[in-house]
Formats: structure tokens, C-alpha cells, sequence
DNA sequence: CATGAATGAGACTTCATTCAT
DNA sequence: TATGAATGAAGTCTCATTCAT
């Protein structure tokens, strides 16, 4: 792996242990087993490196989503949503404290802004992501006619979303049946049984 | 008012404006109007600013939602969830950054909790509250006995919290109308017409 | 007591225990139980404490020192300047970490030492109240002619003066018996026994 | 001379001239030539660099103490003597203000302590070191038998350590003559002339 | 005479970044 | 490209002293 590489990883580490207020150049470079001048050989400066592993974030999720439009009419529906759900839970559980520290550094939010703007991306394209399942998925009359389909991902997201987030808040580590008993209540809840 | 809370109430405009890592003592007393050495005759440190001003927080949400048990039964049950849903995307809109924040400096979040957790306070609050109202109401037989009131609970407040998220993320700002708007969509897909 | 007693002597116990660079107004007005504002009507500063305490310092050691006159040609000389090391030793121990403290702050020595040459006072008093003893022996008879009585002096005190050093620096603490072990055979080496 | 070093000397310039209270790191490093920084790149904080500088004090006395052994039975005693007690008088003298700042700092007194108990040094020593030696010069009968060599010891450091300290105390400097008299002095009345 | 909040100067320390090697 | 000592700006916090009550 080149340099960069375990530079960025390195960072990820100590951003996740450290929390980026008291993430160092100087722990960064020790943690990725090299100097402090080193990180600037491949990185324009320190914003430069969380972006990078932000930008690395939410690619579980990302990935499920991307394969989601091949599932159309195969897949059971709420075998789909269940997959999804449960890629969104844990990448946001294990990105969370990264993707929220940005709020403390609002210069850095612009620009990550920009630049997620900039290559079409962004954490509100899983829900659309989700929406435009759905809205395929009624065409092939799986779920309901009345059914909103952007209101539907925003509440499953929504809630994976907040339930990763208050596990982190809590200082809680939720066990994969933890999780698969939490999405399966929350699926059932929004598709109930006679609705699919 | 007494200097402890204009104190108070320029730090919070201040960590609102330049966020938490740029926020200094030097900023919060040219905001309170007063020297820096006098934060530290009503505040032990900077750190104890920070959780006084974030357990100032969501206190819209937290009254409407200390209301709920006295409107069990009476008012529709659709317009009480929506009138908690509204304080919630409201509250969760103004203080995310603030909330947020807190995932930066892990040591601050851990003392934050252990202050919460010993008032028996805390984010998952808001769920819980929200699931004891639709469980009552469920007695009352003004929801459907197959609900789940957790789920529910989790679902429509996930929803408001993650949109609140993604409006700061993104950096926009909602009218009242397209609160509205997004809440009544949101209860709609929850709880189908028929159902209630 | 009144209040200007009462806070010199919580200042001496806290510069005792905190060492004068960890030495507060906060800390002395607290002792003393009164308000810092209080120590201003009483003392034109801290230094002005600092000075008042110091003064206090060697009292005991300063009284033997005073009797000695009256009791040349009466008790045996090695009784007397038992009683006379011993004092030095016990005040020397009490008095050390405040007297030496002074050298951290030399402009406040420099004040010292002016107010203590205006009283004609100061620590090498000691010493030549030993030596004007040890000459007035000497025209008695009851010390060796050729006996140099500074030196004696110097000797005498010297040793004391470095042991209650060495102990406050070691943190040790001194029973009675090892003060007077410590005091008896420093005599008996600087007059041995033919010699008197 | 590499720039740990040029701080620790000008650290030790700064400290006698200021005194340890009015010892500033911005001022240590004016003295240094570099800048405030630097310090933290060789020192862990300020009180490294004055432990640092405290270890450095005495250095000509130690050495003539540890060569000391090699001259028993060699030189007349009393020059054997007279050395040590020059060195002793001129190292006290110069290191008294800084060895006595530490009592203002109990807590750095108590590492200090810590350290050089580690090490097996402390002030102490010395009069150990002269003690032995006198012990073996008693075994070559070049001193009296009845003769107590820990409080001759005792005596000879002790007067040169307080001549030391009330040399600083009053601001007085004293010439090389007047060291070798005062010597001279103190050892002709521990060591009467008959005696040796 | 007593109070204690307010002050503001200044101390120590951290840290991202640079640059000569 | 790799290094790491040097930097200097900036931040948090302390504390003696004042003054209005």
C-alpha cells in the first residue's frame, strides 16, 4: 500500500479514536509510521486529509445502493429494503462521529459541500436512492398504489439514521441481531404485512 | 439579566455562527460583552460553557413533548403527532450543529453523558416519549392494535432528525410551509388514511 | 483575634502547605474566612502578607537567642548551647521552605532585606549572639582562649541550619531524640570533652 | 552547541537573574535566541527545563568530592579539607537562589526528590563523601580517634552551606580571600591545631 | 470595614505548516 | 520524496487588584 494510502487510513483511526478536535498531525504521522513533513507530500494540508477519509465514509452503503436498481422485481421488496437498511445502520453507525464532527468546522463543511455538490454526491442520494427503488418497484405493482415513496425512504432511513446516531450519542454497540430485530420492527411498521 | 446567562446566550450565537472548533473565550466574551476573565467566575472552563449552552437545547421539543400525556384521547391523533413532529424537526433543525458537534471531542460527549444519564435525560428520550403517547393512544383504540409503538415512534422521529441533518448538511433552510409539508407527507405514509 | 492576624496566620499555613508560587489570594482569603477584598483593608498587597509572615519566622529561636546574655558564666556552657542549637534546629526545620522561598521572588528580597537592615535584624543575628556568648565565655574562663568564637558560632549554627535543610529537602521529619542525638554529637565534636 | 543546551543555559541565566517566579518561558527563549515553541521540541514543559537546570548545579563540588577518596592519606588532611570546603562554599554560594526556589514549589520539590532518589544522588552526598573520607583518614591516624566524622562533617558542609546562604540573603558578594579566611577560620577551630 | 464580581495582563502550551538537509 | 526541528500565532486559563455596593 503506497504511503498516501496508510496516511489516510491512519487518519481514519485516529479521527475515530480521538475525535477530530484532538486529531494531531503529529498522531496522524505516528500513527501512520511516518514524519509530520511526510503527510504535506501528499496531502495539501490537514483539512485536505479529513476530506479524504470523509469522502471514504458510507461506502458500504453506497455500494448496496448502486446494486439496488438490478433488484427490481427479483427480490422480495422487504428482503431488498432489509438489505439496504441494514447497510445504511452500519455505515452510519460506524461513520457517524466522522460525518457529524464536520458540524464543529463549518469553513470545512462549505467545502466538502462544494465538492460533494460538485461530483453530484451526498448523504440525501441514499434516500433518493431509495425513493426511486420504490417508485420502480410500484410500477411493477409490489407495493402499493397510494403508497409516497419519498416519504416512505425518508422514514427508513430517517430512522436508521437517528437510531445509529443515538448509539453512538449513548456510547452503545448494538450486536448484528440487534440490528436485524431493529429493521425488521421498523419494516414491518411501514409495510405492514397485507400492504406487500 | 445576570452576566451568567448573556454568557450563556453569546456562546450558544457564537458556536451556532463559527462552530465549535473555532469558537474561543476570546469570541465568547466580545459576544457577552465582557472580559475573558469573567467567564471564569461563572463557569469553571470553556468545556462547561459548551454543555450549558448544549443542555439549553431542544427545549421546544422537550415541553411539547412533556404535553403529550394531557392529549391523549382528545385532539386527533394526527394532529398531536403532527404538532411533536414539527417541534422536532424545528428543535432538531436549530440545535444539530450544536448536537453534532460534541462527536468531535469524545471526552466532552463522555462527561455529557454521564450528566445526562444521572438527570435521566437524554436524546432516546424523545422516542420513548413519543412511544408511551401511540400506546396509550392504542388502549384507546385510536390507533391499530398491530402497530408497533416503537417502531412508529422511531420511524417518524428518525425521519424529522435525519431531514434536520441533511437541511444543515446541505446547508439549507426550510420554509414553514415545506416543514409542513414534509411532515404531512412523512404522517401520511406512516399512518394511512384508512388506518385511523 | 483580630482579622489582620487571622490572616497572616492563614497565610503562613497555606504557604506552609502550598509552597508561595501555589500560594493565592483566593486560597488565603478562604482560609482565613474572609473575602479577598478583605485582605486589602488589612495588607497593601500580597507581597505585603508575604512579608508580614516572613517577619513572624524564627521567633523561638530569636527569644533563646535574647536570654542568652543573662545566662553567660551560670549554666555550663554545653547546657546552654544545647538549648540554643536545639531552637535553631526546630525553628530552622518549621521556618526553611518560607525563608528559602524568598529566593524565588528577588525583588521581594530585596525589600526584605531592607526592611530587616533598617531593624538591624536579619538571620546572621543569630550567629553573632552565638559569638558574643561563646566571647563573653571565653573572658570567663569557661571556654579554650585560643577558641575563634565566630567560627564556633558558624560552625554550630552551620550545621544546624544545613540539617533542617537537608531534612525539609528529603521530606523527612525529625523526632525529638534524633534532633537532640544530632545536636549532641555536633557539640561534642566541636568541644571535645578536655576542651571545656 | 546544539539548542537543548543553549536553552538549559539560558534558562540558568534567566533563573538567577529573575528568580524562579519571574522566570518566563518568553523570556527563556528571548535568552535562547529561538522561539517559544522551540522550548516544547527539547523540553517537555517548564518545569523539565528548570529540573533540567537544577540537575546541573553543584557539579564542581561533586567532582572534587568524588576525587576525593584517591587523596586519603596523600595531602595534609586539612588541604584535603580546604578544597572541598572552597568548592563547597563557592558551588553553595552560586546555586543557593536556584536549589532554594524549589521549596516555593512543593510539588516540583517532590519530583525533584523522586529524581534524584532514583538516581541515588541528593545533596546529602556530600556530606556522606566527606564523612567517609574523614572515616579513612582516622584508619591512617591522620585525624584523632575520639573524633565523630559525620558530625565533623556535618559541621565543616554546614557552615559553608549557611555562610553560603546568608552571603545570598544579604546581597553580599565575598572575594576569594575572604572564602579562604573564613575556611580557614572554621577548619582551624574544628581541627585545633594539636589535633592533627 | 466587608464584599466578591469584574478585570486585563500575561503565563504556559499546542499545533499546523515550512524548509533546509 | 522523506525528514523533523523550528516556528509563531493563537488558545485557555490564572490571579492580584479594584471598586461599587
Amino acid at each position: 500500500m503506497d504511503l498516501k494510502n496508510k496516511i489516510s487510513e491512519a487518519a481514519e483511526q485516529v479521527l475515530l479514536t480521538n475525535g477530530l478536535a484532538k486529531t494531531t498531525t503529529k498522531e496522524i504521522a505516528r500513527a501512520a509510521g511516518c514524519s509530520e513533513g511526510s503527510l504535506y507530500n501528499h496531502f495539501r494540508n490537514k483539512e485536505d486529509i479529513f476530506l479524504h477519509v470523509l469522502r471514504g465514509q458510507l461506502k458500504h452503503l453506497m455500494g448496496t445502493l448502486s446494486s439496488l436498481p438490478n433488484l427490481v422485481g427479483k427480490e422480495p421488496v422487504l428482503k431488498n429494503l432489509e438489505q439496504v437498511s441494514l447497510a445504511a445502520l452500519g455505515d452510519f453507525s460506524n461513520s457517524m462521529s466522522l460525518i457529524c464532527s464536520i458540524f464543529s468546522e463549518p469553513d470545512i463543511l462549505l467545502r466538502h459541500r462544494e465538492g460533494f455538490t460538485t461530483r453530484n454526491e451526498g448523504p440525501h442520494r441514499a434516500n433518493e436512492a431509495v425513493e426511486a427503488y420504490l417508485l420502480k418497484e410500484k410500477q411493477y405493482g409490489r407495493i402499493p398504489e397510494e403508497m409516497d415513496p419519498r416519504a416512505a425512504a425518508d422514514l427508513l432511513l430517517g430512522s436508521c439514521f437517528q437510531h445509529a446516531f443515538q448509539l453512538n450519542f449513548l456510547g452503545k454497540v448494538e450486536t448484528k441481531e440487534e440490528q436485524t430485530d431493529f429493521v425488521s420492527r421498523v419494516l414491518k411498521t411501514l409495510f405492514p404485512v397485507e400492504s406487500t
